[in-house]
DNA sequence: GTGAGTGTAATATATACCTATAACACTAAT
DNA sequence: ATTAGTGTTATAGGTATATATTACACTCAC
């Protein structure tokens, strides 16, 4: 996985994760791959590995047992306000860019059509 | 202005010259104000301004004189080539970001046309 | 109980970013 | 020439991120 440098690892890693909840790629109850062998799948180091798990549970995503693993919260009213919350901000972000920029809301909606299209 | 804690400060000035330059707001050829006032504004530190002022310059955003001060370029197309540059990545992280939770073309378009709705 | 596989923690090192502060170099008006 | 206002550079210190490395603590299967 290529990284953002201008964006803490560690955030990326809990995207992509949170990624494979919200689109069950990884399922609700599911186990996680261990810490070390994420860090070996990500390239990265075995304290940023445990610093993207450890947020992960801090926000409720998944839980650990310590020993054991690291599973996706059986809750799926988290999965799907986790969806919710990752949508809302990227249309935030989107929307307020690109009005940022000077285009109007029919401007907007037209540029997202043309690079759907694609 | 409030900064987002995990970008860089330099990154996220040097945004929002850009979108003051591709609005209109700072003309094509208007001078930019000194680096000092402009650090008071931003409520940051000298070098961290100099930083961004100077990264600006070297994408050709902006051109400076010593001892004088800094200029938006006088090239128009330089202008509308950073519009369409800064349009086309918050297109592509929005919609690559979307279908990477699981959106359809179609509801991507539908969940814009709702927001710009509010 | 031993061992392999878990999560967890600690130390040291390096780099990037941001700040505070001071100084230097240039330009234009007086 | 002097001065005020420019851009520019340099040093030092603090914080966050990421790395390498080592070690500890727990669980489960055998």
């Amino acid at each position: 996985m290529k990284f953002n440098p201008t964006v803490p690892i560690y955030l990326q890693i809990m995207d992509s994760i949170k990624k494979d909840i919200v689109t069950g790629t990884l399922a609700h109850g599911e186990r996680v791959e261990s810490v070390r062998v994420l860090s070996e799948k990500f390239g990265v180091n075995l304290n940023t590995m445990q610093r993207a798990c450890s947020e992960l549970e801090r926000e409720g995503v998944i839980y650990t047992q310590r020993g054991v693993g690291s599973f996706v919260t059986e809750d799926e009213k988290v999965v799907h306000s986790l969806k919710q919350e990752m949508c809302g901000g990227l249309v935030d972000e989107f929307i307020n860019g690109m009005r940022g920029i000077g285009f109007t809301n029919n401007e907007i909606l037209k540029t997202v059509e043309e690079a759907l299209a694609k």
